[in-house]
DNA sequence: CGTCCTGGTGAGTGATTACTCACCAGGACA
DNA sequence: TGTCCTGGTGAGTAATCACTCACCAGGACG
């Protein structure tokens, strides 16, 4: 627990220890599941505090989803693979971004709640932290569809389907805790592989297509 | 709304109203915003007989979760097409239970908000409504990797991966509100075809592979 | 007739909720 | 020295929560 610091900080310090601390029980409880007492015990302050800071506990929420838009450095990476047309760079990528173990579980269970729980901002959560991947992964494979490259399909469809596969893994992981007994790059080659070459084997012709995925 | 019968009903009939009643505000605002008054006056009667009905709200909710089992038909048409190695048939059909618009919205929040919410049964009702389907899934896909049909990939990997794209198609659908501007019945065959096929073109052999998608 | 069971309720209970208010400590500056 | 601002609090308040209890209506059965 960080609910070590009685000392005096300043405002701008205390809003952000509150947002970190109120972000965690969030994430876990939802919004109705959270007290502000909860939250306060969490900050290390008293309950009469947050609301010097925050005039609401509906807004200290706002201040969350609106504060966590991240995104980023992740889009140039993507930026320059596109260049290149490497494909399967591209798609491990995007996989690797949505499953990679480092990556921060309260997000997820943040959005995921935010929506169940109908709150005005859910909508813009959603759209930094999705939307924006599948918008630009769908404008990537029609680009590759008008290269002739990729088989004439739905582009936002397809980067939907992509998507859905690798953020339905992590849920199935964080939220209904199935084991996963894969490793996470084994994992997303295998998606990659999956999606790029459909299931249905190739009949013999020149072609090295099969790739090993163990 | 259906609260006009503040007549007499039996035991087990009043179980039942109240049951439908409370799955639907469970459903929509999750349990902690879900309160017995809200569930009583849906139910058209007074709060106090909520707790005749069921001890405690948690019991009532456990009850529901209990109750939402479902199911069974598909899995023996499932069973059928699997007999005929029908590729196609299967995916489609499983596709189809989770896209196709008649299915009751209500069991997909009820799901999330339990696991969410960390409810006792939630796992139980993970079980017997998503577990059942990649199981089934991933046991045929292994046959046809036998068969040589499938390219060489883990089963139930695969499995996850096909009904994550669909059910996540769901996800943005139902709860987070996108629209979704292709038909039902499109929608669904270009996920199977993705799937089956994949997303890189192949070379002109002598095979006539490129199905349609539109 | 009485009495007993079942379905039903109004009016509470104490605990908990989000939120408020009067007040305090101490550094800054005059 | 005084006073003023900023960061901070303990002790509330009204509302709402899950849950309880004493009680009622009326049909069944003797």
């Amino acid at each position: 627990m960080p609910a070590t610091q009685p000392s005096k900080q300043s405002s701008r310090e205390r809003q952000a220890s509150l947002i970190q601390a109120a972000t965690g029980l969030f994430a876990e409880k939802g919004f109705n599941g959270t007290t502000t007492r909860e939250i306060a015990k969490a900050a290390g302050i008293s309950e009469a505090l947050v609301f010097k800071h925050f005039p609401t506990k509906r807004a200290l929420y706002a201040a969350i989803l609106a504060e966590k838009v991240t995104v980023g450095e992740l889009l140039d990476a993507i930026e320059e693979s596109a260049r290149k047309r490497d494909d399967r760079r591209i798609f491990t990528l995007i996989a690797g971004y949505r499953i990679r173990p480092g990556v921060d579980p309260t997000l997820l269970r943040l959005l995921l709640f935010s929506a169940l729980e109908g709150h005005e901002l859910s909508d813009m959560f959603f759209g930094k932290h999705h939307k924006v991947f599948y918008d630009r992964l769908a404008a990537y494979i029609q680009q590759r569809v008008e290269d002739g490259a990729f088989r004439q399909v739905d582009p936002l469809l397809a980067a939907r389907a992509f998507i859905g596969m690798v953020v339905h893994h992590r849920l199935l992981h964080e939220i209904f805790g199935v084991p996963m007994d894969r490793s996470y790059d084994d994992t997303v080659s295998s998606y990659v592989d999956l999606f790029l070459h459909g299931l249905v084997a190739v009949p013999a012709t020149g072609r090295a297509k099969t790739r090993r995925v163990t």
